[in-house]
DNA sequence: AATCGGATCGTCT
DNA sequence: GACGATCCGATTG
């Protein structure tokens, strides 16, 4: 028998729920992005659900766009966009089957692999600045417009597993940055 | 500790 | 043609 620390990728069926209850089961998950040899890796820390026609803060609040179509897409896919002329930010594709769009953004993580790699591709050296924002994580992980639309259940290259564990409890606020959809309390995080 | 402006460009109106 | 699901450095209190 094998005791081995499970380090099993989450399942296409985990993505397959309500946008919200995803958003909070993403916590103390850790997010993978492996590029060469280099794997460079993080856990979660903080979430936003964005949904569809009922959230007016999302992307796919109006209709599906060139820019949006992977939130309309199969679940499990990554969505990823370029904003504010300069950065890019990660979703998890996640959605109940009665909604047509939904994803998870990944706003923060807890640094894990690859620490060198990624004060390298941040410029920085300090450790708790490295992944503590949704644009700091991409630069950290070199995470870009070439994973749009990736399959978190199936890439090499890009995906999230279950070995860590959430302690303590989760924290509810509105989201960040946004100005319609502010009594939606779809932030999530968790202390490190 | 909190606030402010600049950087910079793809996307939608 | 305006505006971001942001970050950073500078300035002020």
């Amino acid at each position: 028998m094998k005791s081995k620390v499970s380090k099993m990728r989450l399942s296409r069926e985990f993505y397959a729920r309500n946008t919200v209850k995803v958003a909070k089961d993403l916590l103390g998950k850790t997010l993978v992005c492996k590029i060469g040899k280099k794997t460079i890796s993080g856990v979660i820390t903080e979430t936003e659900a964005y949904r569809h026609s009922d959230d007016p803060a999302s992307h796919a609040f109006r209709s599906m766009t060139e820019r949006n179509k992977a939130m309309f897409g199969e679940v499990g896919h990554a969505y990823v966009y370029f904003t504010y002329g300069m950065y890019y930010c990660v979703n998890a594709v996640a959605k109940s089957k009665n909604f047509q769009a939904g994803a998870v953004l990944i706003r923060s993580l807890e640094p894990k692999d690859g620490i060198d790699a990624m004060r390298y591709n941040r410029k920085t050296d300090n450790i708790s600045n490295l992944t503590n924002g949704p644009a700091k994580l991409t630069i950290a992980l070199g995470i870009t417009k070439t994973h749009y639309g990736e399959d978190l259940v199936n890439s090499p290259h890009l995906y999230i597993t279950d070995e860590d564990s959430i302690n303590g409890k989760i924290r509810v606020s509105a989201r960040i940055g946004i100005k319609q959809g502010t009594e939606k309390l779809w932030n999530f995080k968790i202390k490190v």
